[in-house]
DNA sequence: TGTACATCAGTGAACGCGCGTTCACTGATGTAC
DNA sequence: TGTACATCAGTGAACGCGCGTTCACTGATGTAC
């Protein structure tokens, strides 16, 4: 089907995005060069253009690989996952943060400060960008629809603006959720990226909690009662 | 007292601060380049090694200025707040947001990802590092001492090595609060700091929510909720 | 099946640029007597 | 108060380095007839 050239081409595509993955990993998004890239390949620094317009056409690949491969991280911990709403909301919570620390640069490249001089085309970036929240909006709404979540104690008031923006959200993930679910749950998905970032970026002191994975753990009960799961 | 020469000094040397951050905000962390600041401050790029040992050194001293910065954001506003400790709690998260979407770049610094080849030495960014942290913690064992949260459904239980470190904090801080209540309050921190990520790095889609100060309101709810605060 | 032509990967030189850091120096400011 | 010396801010040249990107080119691979 393929011809040995057009297969030639894949595997080098392929090589420039691993070795690209690599510099970002040992000296970061801001210093990703394709002079260095091409060093790598053993080749000289022209030749990479071949395959890539600009430097930030490579990272613009690699935050839409990176955006892939969380959410087939997420995607796929969730299809091995029991039904149960709440496990599933911890199965996926573990899956970002394994991912995170097992690739601590791209993990950071996602959810890290911006690139100086470097904006995501959103055309390219936002789908797969979505893919998290969009599989956590799921869960939530599984828990919702199956009487699993207790509501406010007291009403949650939000202005007309803001509602328009959940109502937006509910339509573009086809979700029947109430205002205070969708409060929760943006909260509950920042709180478990502030975590992860955390212990990726390693905020807490070096040796201040024994044990970070337990202290996930906890984080992730604490987010469970956040949402509202009654016991 | 001072001679005008060591006058001089002082004011060149915040002359080279201010230019960092700057620089910071304009090309980020990473490309943060003496040569450059010299540029800016119009002298010629050696003249600034009188001032600073080497580019790390610079970086150290714009960190360890930028948690002053930030601790005496939260200090103040706390200063000024009423003395409800759930006021108290979202009186903090606010000045922490605030200070964060003025300096996005210099919260980056100490918040986004690390930047490749520096790492802060301890000894001088550890002390300011903890300030944010350690008045959310007073905040919360008021909070606690005064009866105004609620303890958790089920018991919460935590490994000898994690308790161990949670006895740690307990002592480093002067503490006198159930683990419960630390796990929650670790939570709360870095959910917050979860959240004015999210919302100074753009991580939410640009449009997405009309009103993001509103949407922290909420989420500022939900960590009340989430402390334990009884209604 | 063979040939002529088009496509394309990779080369090597060049452009103009910026970086951190060292060093010997000049000239002004500060200090000890 | 005046003078001799020490301190120190800033200069300018130099070191060796890396960067993104363009361009005319060679030679191998692919394709149309």
């Amino acid at each position: 089907m393929s011809t040995p050239r057009a297969r030639a081409r894949a595997q080098t595509m392929e090589d420039i995005k691993r070795i690209g993955r690599e510099h970002l990993a040992t000296h970061g998004a801001a210093a990703l060069s394709l002079r260095a890239v091409a060093r790598d390949l053993g080749v000289v620094s022209s030749a990479v253009y071949r395959y890539v317009r600009s430097r930030d056409e490579l990272l613009t690949l690699l935050v839409v690989d990176g955006y892939n491969a969380l959410g087939d991280a997420v995607d796929e911990a969730l299809v091995g996952a029991p039904d149960d709403p709440a496990e599933r909301l911890r199965v996926a919570g573990r899956a970002v943060r394994a991912w995170a620390l097992a690739e601590p640069a791209w993990y950071g490249l996602l959810f890290g400060s911006p690139v100086p001089g470097y904006e995501a085309p959103a055309e390219q970036t936002v789908d797969p960008g979505v893919r998290v929240i969009a599989a956590l909006l799921r869960v939530f709404a599984d828990a919702y629809a199956a009487g699993r979540l207790a509501g406010p104690a007291r009403p949650v008031r939000v202005s007309t603006a803001l509602a328009g923006s959940f109502a937006n959200v509910r339509d573009e993930f086809g979700l029947d959720v109430p205002d205070w679910l969708v409060s929760r749950g943006v909260s509950v998905w920042s709180a478990l990226f502030g975590a992860v970032s955390f212990d990726v970026f390693d905020m807490y002191g070096r040796d201040t909690f024994a044990d970070r994975t337990e202290l996930f753990e906890l984080m992730l009960d604490n987010l469970l009662d956040l949402l509202g799961f009654r016991d």
